[in-house]
DNA sequence: CCAATATAACTGTTTAAACAACCATCGTTT
DNA sequence: AAACGATGGTTGTTTAAACAGTTATATTGG
């Protein structure tokens, strides 16, 4: 049904350019599909360069937000609240961290249900090294 | 992008919607996770309408390209290479679909490395059911 | 104060994604 | 036509995501 497309072609939008031949249901869909691959894309240029550090690319932004937080650390679930995107185990996403040596956990005095977590000298140092290439 | 409102608090930009203390980066580092946030918004109020039907966002995208081939069908590569987000397993995907009567295989006879994969008429009225909702 | 409820984090289990290795078939070269 | 590399799909295995259920502590209402 599509007709054969030539590798040099210049494609405009994203239904040429997956050689989509049925329109769109909706502008909204086609708007999400069209963000859904720049995020993936950018996605793409992102994780090999965090991932030399053996860093997922919700692990590199969990860790920057633990960073912003100061030496008092930050509650974990507050780091899922900040995500840009859902996580919905935030635990086991510390977990890797800290086994990496890159954050500790800190139980709270005050209220000892929360369990703070804290950048290490090691942590810091591997966000700076990322800042470059990123 | 617009700014969400949210109850108390007028946000405008995403550093301070996720109160980031830090700045970033860099603008590059900041649109992409604008970006990503915004699809995962977005992924966020599909998934659910396609769950109802137990598909994945990624299996409902390879359905809508399915249909879009026609009744020859499409060679499984030809899926991926079209599909907005990268699936490297899409052999897998289209085990799923086929389990779930929404599609089926075709050996090629041409080419009898390349399987089509088809439409079934089931697979259609998932779709078309869908498509009032998205 | 005690029961009830809510919150913060952890754990178990199922499912999907990611990476690599593999098999079958085709086109080409000699 | 036999050997070679390229292409299209599949399979195995490791890792991460998703969902549900559990424990421990805190807060609230009677």
């Amino acid at each position: 049904m599509s007709p054969p497309t030539t590798k040099n072609q210049k494609l405009t939008t994203l239904q040429q350019e997956i050689r989509q031949s049925v329109p769109f249901d909706s502008v909204e869909l086609e708007a999400h599909l069209n963000i859904s691959r720049t995020a993936n894309v950018l996605a793409g240029k992102i994780q090999p360069i965090v991932k030399a550090e053996g860093l997922a690319e919700s692990q590199y932004n969990a860790l920057r937000i633990v960073r912003g937080a100061g030496k008092d650390g930050i509650p974990c679930l507050e780091i899922a609240a900040r995500l840009v995107t859902r996580v919905p185990d935030i635990t086991r996403l510390v977990d890797k961290l800290e086994k990496a040596g890159l954050v500790k956990r800190k139980r709270s005095t005050e209220d000892r249900r929360v369990v703070h977590i804290v950048l290490t000298a090691k942590g810091r140092k591997v966000i700076e090294k990322l800042e470059g290439p990123l």
